[in-house]
DNA sequence: CTGTTAGCGCTTTCAG
DNA sequence: CTGAAAGCGCTAACAG
């Protein structure tokens, strides 16, 4: 036995399937009250469920949403996904999620499949990238995300613009204070102490880790300091636990050649995601390092998942599900284009593991 | 301009669509190398793009795997949810997502969202509930079930049947050992120290978490001790936040009452998850307590976010992301049905929360 | 207000 | 091995 069509239901209830269509789907106002009734009957008794695909067939829209995140167990892509996920259903559309590592050459693929689907509109979150080997898929992704536009779909892109991207009409691009907000931290980390920065940065490149540290340095330039050294590494946990591990060997050794009485500079690390601070902690810690007692440390994104880590990480805020709410919208149109970005901007959020930088009166 | 059909790609290849279309996507072999090559180029040419909706109407399946969780952004969620898109992506298909918060009636819906859309396959994710109020929500859920079922559809469910569902053909669960393993949680933490046993749940009915309960008593009761208190609350951090408060207030009274030199029996928490856990062992930091000095305390899954939690959280590992992908592939086929569940357990990992109750050389 | 008639883009017998 | 024709289930002009 199989699903039971249309037509089986406006035979049933003695009306043509337009009728029937009519009075379940469409639009408008029903067909009058008693034929109305007698199809819905019918629906019922038959446990009738629209064929979505004939519908979208029909129409050509499909009523889906494509999602293309990281990693969705990335914490900061599912609160995104939250988000888009949130917005979509008040748009009575569903979202379809695909996975693709940050290669653009997956990304390309995704889409590619999206637009298969007819999707509606296609959100694209997760930090672009102008590395060299990117070059290649990024070319092919931006082609593949014209012609989706050109075809009539609507994309927004979380962060930055995709490279090469000749944003035909449909293409949004919601834009995250990153650098701006680098700039705050680094302000506000550098009223009180005086220490020596070193920024724990994603491969360059990678746009997101990218104006996170140009903001953090223009910060720290703002406050008449010098730029603070970069370390590169893997944008993830781990990446951030090697670059821990070295900065805690340099920890030891200029502890050592300090002065028995003076003390080294005590060292500010800022990672440029939650995630990597985390690690890099870890790393202190396993080598016998105290935050913020030996080093102090910044993160970036305000995680949910790791508020309850200690010492209380400071980092700065950042409406994730917001952002992936009106990226959803921008894409649906539900947002107006140029009505002023509806103030999607985070907040700097010291607390325990930067204490010594926090004036004595603010404990958070 | 809009997306071109494959009769386009036919006309300008000069064959009809049937053959572009056996080139193209079809099946068995490709027709003559001559022919199929032209199509390919003409296809290359126009750029073109199957559309998934008329393909998937036309031999009715859709590629489509949809999956509910109860929010997305929980990272119990997300890890399943990973796993689940890369066996997607193993079957060449695209995983569709609905949240639902737990509630049967938007679960009904979802599926009934995915049944329309034809999807191939169901993943459901996330405990059930026998509570009284859920009880019309779990028919209307379980009757969706069938009827998408009979329709030829797959469902997995990870941990419990649907309530009310009278597994029909293509209806599978994947099992979770929460009871095995709380058992031997409580057993393992039963062999050192002398605690009072507490258990922070979520609302009785809920299945995963009176599974876990049951399991720790069992645990318990095997190692000749009484049953534990248990405390109900929310199944998520604000919950176990809550009743660590609680527990707190009475640590601290039953410590003043303890006559001066002698101290009063520690207390043992088990929360059945660790985001409950942790919020437990923020609220008991919060008034104060320490961990494992004032309290010790476990939590269940493992959560991978949450190892850099300090104390280190003892908690039950368990492989959700392989939990995601056997759901995924069961409902795909792809795994024979009684092929002895391919060992789906987790295992019990005490660290530094339940210290105390360590071996003295075991420290982790 | 309702029914008829064409498709939406693709697959798939069934002939040739 | 290829082409022609008939749908998949639904919507959307048009008529009536």
């Amino acid at each position: 036995m199989v699903a039971s069509t249309l037509s089986e239901v406006a035979r049933l209830a003695g009306v043509s399937p337009a009728t029937a269509s009519r009075v379940l789907n469409g639009s408008a106002r029903t067909p009058g009250q008693d034929i109305a009734e007698r199809v819905r009957t019918a629906a019922a008794s038959l446990g009738y469920i629209p064929n979505a695909q004939a519908q979208g067939l029909a129409k050509s829209s499909s009523g889906l949403i494509g999602l293309i995140v990281h990693d969705i167990a990335d914490p900061y892509f599912s609160a995104i996904a939250r988000g888009v996920q949130e917005a979509a259903r008040e748009q009575g559309r569903m979202v379809l999620l695909a996975t693709t590592a940050g290669a653009p050459a997956d990304e390309r693929e995704a889409v590619a499949a999206f637009a298969a689907r007819r999707a509606d509109s296609i959100v694209i979150a997760g930090s672009r990238s102008a590395r060299p080997e990117d070059g290649e898929g990024n070319a092919g992704l931006a082609a593949e995300l014209d012609r989706y536009c050109r075809n009539g779909g609507q994309v927004a892109v979380v962060g930055h613009p995709v490279v090469g991207a000749s944003s035909t009409e449909g293409y949004h691009v919601v834009t995250v204070p990153n650098e701006e907000l680098a700039a705050k931290l680094a302000s506000e980390l550098s009223v009180a102490g005086d220490h020596h920065f070193v920024i724990i940065g994603g491969p360059a490149g990678l746009f997101t880790s990218d104006d996170r540290i140009r903001g953090f340095q223009r910060g720290l330039a703002e406050a008449g300091l010098p730029p603070a050294e970069i370390i590169r590494t893997e944008f993830n946990r781990s990446g951030g636990f090697d670059a821990g591990v070295a900065l805690a060997a340099r920890i030891k050794t200029s502890r050592a050649a300090a002065n028995p009485s003076g003390e080294a500079k005590r060292i500010c690390i800022f990672a440029v995601n939650d995630v990597m601070a985390i690690g890099a902690a870890a790393a202190l810690r396993s080598e016998g390092l105290r935050i913020p007692r030996d080093a102090i440390i910044a993160g970036f994104d305000d995680i949910e998942t790791l508020r309850d880590f200690r010492p209380a990480l400071s980092t700065v805020y950042l409406p994730l599900e917001e952002i992936g709410r009106q990226a959803t919208r921008r894409a649906a149109g539900t947002l107006a284009e140029d009505a002023a970005p509806p103030t999607l901007t985070g907040h700097v959020t010291l607390r325990r593991s930067t204490e010594g930088a926090l004036p004595p009166e603010g404990s958070g």
